[in-house]
DNA sequence: CACAAAATTGGTCATTTGACCAAATTTATC
DNA sequence: GATAAATTTGGTCAAATGACCAATTTTGTG
């Protein structure tokens, strides 16, 4: 019930593996989740369907392998895409520019995404794979958080784990707006808000211990 | 294709009509959008199959009346939730706190609209009900905000929109993050993270008149 | 009550779909 | 290059599924 499905695994073995898994993000980036049938996979990695059944247990593993290899990729993607920062607000802008960036810039793969989330969550035997994806992503935003404050000292780990949260939520939240409505000219501004939201939610955190009046200054 | 099938609509018919909606969304929070036949929402309705295709002209025209059906009703159950407030920052906090008091108690519900909002954006000929849907959720928190922005003069039209879709996009990343690694504490906390942070998005938007400093203090 | 329209139902159908197996082919190892 | 393991393939199957229709029943209205 779990990936697997293979006897040994050869090296030609994991090529096709892998190739399979390709042409399932290519079938599945066209029809969606929903409407795509192993037929559809097996055509678009130029493999028979006898071939996808075995490399694969069942369609239900295969499509947990592709959004297991679609949060690697992306987790990949966020890391290479963010660059250096001097402080945590340098941080905070620059990873959410360049996050916003891949995710627009590969807005069908996210759909994707969505679907096979939500199709994990779904099942009982893959729930922990949504909740992994989630890890994977605060992780992300999190060790390039704590890689600045390190440095400058303006977060705990704790802190650095609240804050990739709130980023991430954000950005998750904009990223199904955008879908639901595209407008990539709101959606920009929004994300130099959100960036700006962030860095008060840090400097609210860091700066307890120096300046506690800043914590409420705003709120209630 | 859109959303009849029926032929002139008496009153009968509206209430199975109906009947059939209720059953659907049961049958859907059970076993989720794809595993879900029309037999499974017939049963559900305790109605016989045809009477389904004599309401609805498919199955895809049934699902999306019920994601019409949820809008509404979520539409009118976070108004009803959310009290009065005396100024922008308590209803920000009454707002998202009446909100996420709402979505927490019918996760098995939002789970349903998640996958009928993706559903919905798959269908070209349904692209628009997810960008209504998202429309309806950003009017409830900007009919809320302008009910008290006209009389204590914090935000304009303009603003109080960009705060909802603010606020909506962290409610719903929350929510993402929720349904994926629940964890109830947290999110009760990042709840109360979003609402700082938004009341501070809404102080710098009415603040900046008067102390456009204050707009850049944590910015670059 | 009569009667037409609306609504419901049992039964049927063509397709689709995931799964699978026995046979053929390729690969890797000695 | 022989041989066993790994891989691929064509063909087959049973079950599920959405749709639909002719016939029946119910509803509403004059």
């Amino acid at each position: 019930m779990t990936t697997a499905g293979r006897e040994q695994t050869g090296a030609k073995g994991e090529r096709t593996r892998r190739q399979i898994i390709e042409g399932a993000l290519h079938a599945l980036q066209t029809g969606g989740v929903a409407a795509t049938t192993t037929r559809d996979i097996a055509a678009g990695a130029g493999v028979r369907l006898a071939t996808l059944h075995y490399h694969f247990e069942s369609k239900s593993a295969l499509l947990l392998a592709v959004l297991e290899h679609l949060i690697d990729e992306t987790t990949a993607a966020l890391r290479a895409e963010a660059g250096d920062s001097a402080d945590v607000a340098g941080c905070i802008r620059e990873s959410l520019r360049a996050g916003w960036r891949f995710l627009t810039r590969t807005l069908d793969l996210q759909i994707v995404q969505y679907e096979l989330t939500l199709y994990a969550l779904r099942r009982d035997d893959a729930a922990g794979l949504a909740a992994y994806q989630y890890d994977a992503y605060v992780k992300v935003y999190q060790d390039l958080l704590q890689g600045v404050a390190a440095r400058t000292g303006e977060l705990d780990a704790a802190g650095c784990a609240n804050v990739a949260r709130f980023m991430l939520a954000g950005i998750d939240g904009l990223l199904l707006q955008e879908l639901a409505k595209p407008n990539k000219a709101r959606s920009s501004r929004a994300i130099e808000a959100l960036i700006a939201a962030t860095q008060a939610f840090a400097a609210g955190l860091s700066g307890t211990r120096r300046k506690p009046r800043e914590r409420k200054r705003v709120t209630d």
